[in-house]
DNA sequence: AATTTACTTAGAATGATTCTAAAACACATT
DNA sequence: AATGTGTTTTAGAATCATTCTAAGTAAATT
């Protein structure tokens, strides 16, 4: 285990945020100024690899990373997307069933919009825009 | 609605699969040999704010197009790459009561073998190897 | 301590997607 | 049929996340 691995961990593993590789750069840099953007993604794919932590695709641009590899729901505000975790419970089996079959992973993304956010909306209506 | 987009729209409907950019870019300009990428790309935007289409993301490098844009389940091989549909029944319900809130939509992948492809690898296992 | 192996680094390369600016088109109005 | 206006298309350049490369460094093993 290097140090630049242990700090990459450590990032990830700080909040609850999911971040994507670019922000994991810049937070990691903040502990090891020499860190290259490489080590960090040649570690993302270590750290996944080794079912530490998991990737999730397709909500920005960049992919950003878990750190729990266990699936489970990702729901994201469409206004400030912030992107919080959830869980459905007996899933696993509902979607054997569904694709009758096993399966090695899934990914769950619901857009909405936040409690926050709506709360800002209703507001902002109030006052008459 | 130019020939462009009639043409785009007639590939994505044309059959099941979920094309990518790329693929819809060279079926179309097998119809119509003139056509540009970014008119395929410019494409794909509009059609998928019309609601014709709905753009699936994280399976590959590339982005896909399904012909529907109603949410439903996707299953990917992890072999083949291929992309099927499938349907949770009452999953709708289930979903706004696990987030506790209404939805605009959501992404459901699972990752998976699909028979075609344990079958390969059973009978290159017997051959052994 | 020497040797082997794995890891890190900087920067170049790749590949999907977006942007840009000019030309072509659609189409409603004369 | 000609005109004007806003939209669409085009080719290629630009962007941005990610991967690759080759050389140097650190870690692990003997």
């Amino acid at each position: 285990m290097t140090k630049q691995r242990a700090v990459i961990l450590e990032v990830i593993r700080s909040d609850m945020c999911h971040h994507t590789a670019d922000e994991i750069f810049a937070l990691a840099k903040e502990k090891l100024p020499g860190i290259s953007r490489a080590t960090v993604y040649n570690n993302l794919k270590t750290l996944e690899a080794a079912q530490l932590i998991r990737r999730i695709t397709g909500d920005s641009l960049s992919d950003r990373y878990d750190n729990s590899y266990i699936p489970h729901g990702h729901m994201i505000c469409e206004e400030c997307g912030k992107v919080r975790d959830f869980n459905l419970s007996g899933f696993d089996k509902q979607l054997s069933d569904a694709i009758g079959s096993d399966f090695s992973s899934y990914e769950l993304k619901v857009r909405y919009v936040c409690e926050e956010c709506k709360a800002q909306i209703e507001s902002a209506k109030a006052v008459g825009e």
